[in-house]
DNA sequence: TCAATAGTGTCTATGAGACATTATGCA
DNA sequence: TGCATAATGTCTCATAGACACTATTGA
């Protein structure tokens, strides 16, 4: 490389300009709980490419718009969700992931109570349904069963160690309703005494109301983001 | 909306020709262990934008090659580290992080061993150099600092549930050694009595060779990625 | 009054951490 | 032979989980 052409190749680096355009698309795991059970948001799609597959709720990033306002109103437009939290999944960029050119995705996952309560298999709108994700198996367009996988892994480590579990959950809430939660999203059964202690002992992630439904105390969020001890898991017994 | 605008709309979100280019940019937090401190690798910029400042490697991602790829090129360009681990960050977007035009960057952490080794504030080549993470502080270009302290963030909690920790030493390595890394991630000491045997009773972490420096035992990696149990860092305790 | 769920009691096993003690190899 | 570091012993405390038991409320 002599020196014109690696002072080119420097300047390149620095330029945004310099190189042909890649498309940014934002798409969003839209998670909630439905009879008990964890739910994703799909929409079917009408054109060109992967017509009539399924696929998460996205659109292209505008120059003008955050990646954060992008997937909430991707998913508002399909379903009456309000996010009670969002957060960044990761990009994914395969090459060829997308036929028509190169289009990395920056997906998130976002979740929280849908109002009114949907049936599981739920058609929200036209071509847009909520899908039981641990029943059945859903054949997506692109790479989203990857992304949605890893929204999923995403959602069941969060609430290992964060409070996040309230908020799929209307603002007041049993005891039976918060495990409903772990039990839906970790897909597996768990002990409801130890739970009942366990979250209890988790400084701040529950308040009790001092209100009862049934014989069932009402508890409302508490104050805590991050919890200690952490609602473990166990994986090393599992996976 | 009527239906042709309705329809141009539909079209346009999955069209992505239809939008304005956004820059994609890879931006690489490369670490290594020089003299039992943890140091990150930055490039004093040439060019405008923020022509003098630090920044980390990184390069304009090119619509034939994968993030991956880009990632560790920009590295190796800079340095002789050769990353035994790589994972994605997040991509951080900004609207105004770069002054030229909207650039979204895809973050990437890479750490390894370097060879030679560098000593801690060592001038790899012009314009690179390793700056030690905890002691003193750095003036980044763009958002740069917030993608540093993710990264070192995520090598911190990466440290308690997986096996990276043998990526930032040579094959054969003793207990202090691997000590060492935890000791320079976390940046606080730890117990070398209880560690020794936290790590032996890891089942995979690592296995004796047989030999001794010193008179210390030396170990290689084990086949486990996961660890259980953890080596736990306690945050609750401490942030 | 019965059934289902809520909530409490109790025991065991595991692992983290504090800190004392012994072993090893080099100056 | 003495020193630094490696490695082991021992104790305490916190927490997870199994499971038996009592309490409450609506059908």
């Amino acid at each position: 490389m002599d020196q014109s052409t690696e002072e080119a190749a420097f300047l390149a680096e620095y330029d945004p300009r310099a190189y042909d355009p890649v498309g940014v698309a934002v798409d969003t795991v839209a998670l909630t709980l439905i009879d008990g059970r964890l739910n994703v948001l799909a929409v079917k799609r009408r054109e060109h490419p992967f017509r009539g597959l399924l696929a998460l709720p996205g659109t292209f990033l505008r120059p003008e718009r955050s990646l954060e306002v992008t997937a909430v109103d991707a998913v508002r437009a399909k379903a009456n969700i309000s996010p009670g939290h969002l957060e960044q999944i990761g990009t994914f960029a395969g090459i060829n992931r997308d036929p028509r050119m190169r289009v990395i995705s920056v997906a998130y996952l976002a979740f929280g109570p849908t109002d009114p309560q949907p049936e599981s298999g739920w058609v929200v709108g036209r071509d847009v349904v909520w899908l039981p994700v641990f029943h059945g198996t859903w054949k997506f367009a692109f790479d989203h069963e990857d992304i949605v996988e890893a929204g999923v892994k995403r959602a069941q480590d969060k609430l290992e160690y964060t409070a996040l579990a309230t908020t799929f959950l209307p603002e007041e809430f049993t005891m039976s309703d918060l495990r409903e939660v772990y039990e839906a999203v970790w897909n597996r059964p768990i002990d409801p005494a130890n739970f009942y202690r366990k979250v209890l002992g988790t400084k701040g992630f529950v308040e009790p109301i001092g209100t009862k439904r049934r014989n069932a105390a009402l508890f409302r969020a508490g104050d805590a983001t991050k919890l200690f001890p952490a609602i473990r898991r166990d994986l090393g017994a599992w996976s």
